[in-house]
RNA sequence: GGGAGCGUAGCUCAGCUGGUAGAGCAAGUGACUCUUAAUCACUGGGUCCAGGGUUCGAAUCCCUGCGCUCCUACCA
């Protein structure tokens, strides 16, 4: 668990193996080395050939004259061959001193052996870096979650499991905005050191600007940057980007986290929908190379395939409660709730619940949103819930806006933003309660220079990646996820 | 925030009602020219997370601290 270098009997061993590597004449830590990636020699194998390879040795059986070992150059794993026969003998020598963990180039010709195994007969091997750590044990790898997480070059470098997950988070990213620049998006940059943090309601983190000696913070959200956007005529844009908020670490929430905002002018909540049928499929057609992803320990089939269902949430509490749900007595709604939730072994909170709407988001939130299992759009929703969205046409008591539901939770929200100056002042004040400092007033501003009618649409990128990847935890598709101070 | 659990060799883990610390892998030496989690023999390797307490005696029991994990709550 130290962070300081190892100070044991393989440290020792390792720096003596150093040192008698260069008295040999092998300089421990190597230059510039030409090579094909192992991946690619797999590949475009072909028998007699001679090639230039490099990588980790992550396993050395030696058999005297004869030894074999494993490389990892971290596009995949290969077989190096090191026999008496074909080396000059001080280079047959020097193996010797070679540990798991360092790092070589080999010359040599592409061999199978008898079992099959396709090879590199080394002719000449050059050291590249001298490992003076010892690597964790093979088979297992580094299983200690909190050592993958804080050393993640350790847990890259022995799990390709883990290495191929990341390199499939890099894919997603860039495909998603591959997907984006297509359709014509416009991918913009806006100030992540901010005055004022708004956009959502987080606490943000604060910092110090020295030069103006003035309080900031990081964005909790690029919302309100983006809209300004909307209103200068920049149409259609996205931002793919770091949010900070200054909230509780667990299993789904870091507190840096990749967010990706669009934004269409002109357009409305079902054009974001549009795009997340569009994007989704593409992300799987691209990078995971199926639609149907096994999800959670349970391994369920989500299937990716468009249309996707799109239902009221009024509809979706009709379903579970019956039609005439709206219309009964609230004490009427409170005895079906609590028969249908013992019914189903379902703990409902009820402390404080008082009112229909409560009742019914409670209901909602606990037998409903999880056994939403295939891709859905919840649309239609209530107002007391999105107070800052734009409200429906037929009824000003529900928001035109979605929430996108996959596997029983919420990936993403979806709305036709509100862009009447006045009304968002109204609900931003609202919000604000006393604290009026907290009202971005440049941005109402901005609104009352003409918003046109906009979709809006943010996705938790991190949560993205995890339900593509099948992980259920956000540390796994976060590199370097954040840690107390060890 | 509330609850439960974990921290032992480089790594993965055992270690019962308290009696001077164990295995596999890894390492060192030796054997072996088709191994692939190579095999076989011998050898070395520990601040039992840190600090305090109980005890003749603590990895083990108690307290405090640090870190992690899981459940639960909160979270546009």
């Amino acid at each position: 668990m130290s962070m300081e270098p190892q100070n044991n009997e393989y440290r020792e061993q390792r720096l003596q193996s150093m040192k008698a590597l260069e008295e040999m004449g092998f300089a421990p830590f190597g230059r510039k080395y030409d090579h094909k990636d192992l991946a690619r020699v797999r590949e475009e194998f072909v028998e007699g050939e001679t090639v230039r390879v490099a990588g980790r040795l992550l396993m050395i059986r030696r058999m005297g004259k004869m030894n074999f070992c494993t490389m990892n150059d971290g596009t995949g794993r290969f077989q190096a061959i090191f026999k008496r026969d074909e080396l000059p003998e001080a280079q047959f020598a020097a193996f010797k001193q070679l540990n798991l963990g360092d790092i070589i180039g080999v010359e040599g010709t592409l061999f199978t052996t008898q079992r099959g195994e396709k090879s590199i007969v080394c002719k000449e091997w050059t050291m590249l870096a001298k490992a003076l750590e010892q690597p964790p044990e093979k088979f297992h790898g580094l299983a200690d979650q909190e050592e993958k997480y804080r050393r993640r070059y350790v847990d890259l470098m022995t799990n390709d499991e883990s290495r191929e997950r990341f390199f499939m988070r890099s894919n997603i990213i860039k495909e998603t905005r591959k997907y984006l620049w297509d359709k014509g998006f416009c991918e913009v940059e806006t100030p992540i050191l901010q005055s004022q943090a708004g956009g959502a309601a987080a606490k943000p983190f604060e910092t110090h600007f020295n030069a103006l000696d003035q309080k900031m913070v990081l964005r909790i959200a690029p919302e309100l940057y983006l809209k300004r956007l909307i209103v200068g005529g920049m149409n259609k844009v996205f931002e793919l980007g770091k949010d900070f908020r200054n909230e509780g670490i667990d299993r789904s929430h870091n507190p840096e986290f990749t967010v990706l905002e669009v934004y269409e002018a002109y357009g409305d909540r079902t054009s974001m929908e549009n795009i997340i049928e569009g994007l989704i499929p593409h992300l799987c057609d691209t990078v995971v190379g199926t639609r149907r992803i096994e999800y959670g320990e349970a391994k369920e089939i989500i299937d990716f395939t468009p249309p996707y269902r799109r239902v009221a949430y009024k509809d979706l509490v009709k379903e579970l409660m019956g039609e005439d749900w709206f219309g009964l007595e609230f004490p009427v709604q409170l005895e079906k709730a609590k028969a249908l939730a013992r019914e189903k072994e379902v703990n409902l909170e009820l402390d404080g619940v008082e009112t229909e709407l409560m009742l019914t988001h409670e209901i909602y939130d606990k037998m409903i949103e999880k056994n939403l299992r295939q891709p859905t759009f919840v649309t239609r929703l209530p107002h007391e819930f999105v107070p800052l969205a734009k409200a429906c046409e037929d009824d000003p008591s529900l928001v035109d806006v979605f929430e996108f539901v996959v596997g029983g939770r919420e990936l993403c929200p979806g709305y036709t933003e509100q862009n009447n100056p006045l009304e968002q002042r109204k609900a931003l004040e609202h919000q604000a309660g006393e604290d009026t400092e907290k009202i971005d007033e440049d941005f109402i501003s901005a609104l009352e220079c003409g918003m046109p009618p906009t979709g809006g649409l943010g996705i938790g990128v991190d949560r993205l990646v995890m339900l593509l990847t099948g992980c259920d935890g956000i540390r796994d598709v976060v590199l370097f996820p954040q840690m107390k101070k060890a």
